[in-house]
DNA sequence: TGTAATGATACGTACAGACTATCAATCAAC
DNA sequence: GTTGATTGATAGTCTGTACGTATCATTACA
């Protein structure tokens, strides 16, 4: 059976007569006689009462009738939507980020979700290795990540800067003042710091910030995810240097002090796998690059 | 777009080698590959990626893998239900009855349910006249009904015969006594009868029975269906006379007695249209005849 | 560097589906 | 009854295309 047995079928049931249907089907009677009847042959079953004068459906042929209109229909809307696909206009993303949706990332999924409305995104949250690895073996299409980034497999490109910021418990002696704070005073401190093995690059940065000021941070606990950290911090577990993106939402039991005399800032980076990107991944990428700041020169 | 196409594409897309998959379907590798670029081509959708060394789906592959499986799955299933539709393994079968369902009909209908749990009888309460009209008109495939039968486009047989008994409000003078009833102590009682038009063999028979005993019922009641006429007898509007059929199921407020020296009944019959009847109601005949008593010489 | 594996390409062929012509049966008009 | 129109089926021919064989290009691996 061919998809030109079920076309010519419901043309036939459709003007319950040959000739109109041939003439709808841009052929000859005979050759569609011969169709119907090699698929009532193959099928088993007698499809239409046929006298001389006219053509009517048998049950059988009512019901394949409603199943082969049916048929037919999934069969367009499945290869519209593999076009759709193909083309980038509809899919699956599967996206990672790091530790929060900032503003920042959330804008660019807003924009993209609003000019895709056929496309599903899926966020996961992981860590800047993970995504290095999640993204070579393609289980995400598009990460939000901090350095280091796999150049060998993985496009990338900067999007934000986030400077660096201390957060304190509030009930912290340090947490009265809303000065910027110098990092020494932290001195003894016992810092929360996420494994350097899922954050090498922010990890680093704030080693050599701490190191600059003349400290060594006193890491007491390691977390992974800036939520979890930041828990902890409003547990009075401990301080934390995070970056700005993360204290965008305020909490009461935690205080956020800017750091004086360093302009240090963590890097958010968008990172995608260079080989066969899929359709949607490109377009994303090519979507994203409109929130690059300072763009223009 | 063909089967063939799509038959081709999943024996790709299950092995994920051109080879493999051609030898399963058997035909030689270089046609199929030139089919799945025709498919490719005509949807406007790479479907697998390949290099000389392996092959794989694409985002869109992977959709059109999904949804092809699918319809074929769906047309499968299809075509087998055609098919038995045709022999008469399933379908709906439109059934029609005049008045109760006795349990001669019942019997009939289990016994056919029992073997054709793919069949779904569909039940429609309806005069004899309706009968043989729908009959014609095909709006049901079998009847359960009383003569007059058209035997010009209805092919019928003879099922049951029910005698007549006499109902009687149980608060009637005459419901207190159980033996067989002279009907000429009915004289002057109003009667509740089928209009003559719906259920005339019926009708001519109860109005022949009284006048063979000297009685010309006083017809103060029309009613269309015996649940009807029943409930109009209970609430001591009139009295009828009905088949045993129809006092099958015992009500308190009525009273039921046999009529003396008379062995009158009413034919039941099971009718079908012998032009074009379906498959389904052809066997259900044939089921049918089982059940006619005395088929034994 | 040579060999095996794999999908793509080139080209000839056979068959199936399409066309034209015609037939058979039915219905309607007179 | 007779004739003409309508309609689906059949017969015979032709053509497009799906298939097969042979071969190539590329890649992986020994």
């Amino acid at each position: 059976m061919e998809l030109r047995h079920l076309r010519y079928f419901i043309a036939v049931a459709e003007h319950l007569h040959f000739g109109r249907a041939a003439k709808e089907l841009n052929i000859s009677q005979p050759p569609l006689s011969q169709q119907i009847a090699q698929l009532e042959e193959e099928i088993g079953a007698q499809l239409f009462y046929r006298t001389n004068r006219s053509v009517r459906l048998t049950p059988a042929g009512e019901h394949l009738f409603r199943e082969a209109k049916a048929i037919m229909g999934n069969l367009e809307r499945a290869t519209t939507q593999t076009r759709k696909i193909h083309t980038g206009e509809a899919g699956k993303l599967a996206v990672g980020y790091t530790g929060m949706l900032s503003s920042g990332i959330i804008r660019i999924l807003r924009s993209f979700k609003d000019k895709h409305s056929d496309v599903e995104l899926i966020l996961h949250r992981m860590s800047s290795a993970m995504q290095n690895e999640a993204l070579a073996e393609r289980r995400i299409d598009i990460g939000f990540l901090c350095p280091p980034i796999d150049g060998e497999t993985l496009g990338f490109f900067h999007l934000y800067d986030y400077p660096f910021v201390v957060a304190l418990p509030s009930s912290h002696p340090l947490a009265a003042d809303t000065s910027p704070i110098r990092l020494s005073e932290l001195k003894g401190e016992p810092f929360i710091m996420p494994p350097r093995g899922e954050e090498a690059g922010y990890f680093d940065q704030i080693i050599a910030l701490c190191n600059r000021a003349g400290i060594s941070p006193d890491i007491r606990q390691e977390a992974e995810g800036v939520t979890t950290i930041l828990s902890l911090v409003a547990a009075g577990i401990g301080i934390s240097i995070v970056s700005t993106a993360a204290a965008e939402t305020q909490r009461e039991e935690i205080f956020y002090r800017e750091i004086k005399g360093a302009d240090d800032a963590i890097g958010l980076y968008l990172a995608w796998n260079r080989q066969d990107a899929s359709p949607l991944a490109e377009r994303f990428v090519q979507a994203a690059k409109v929130f690059i700041p300072n763009q223009d020169k």
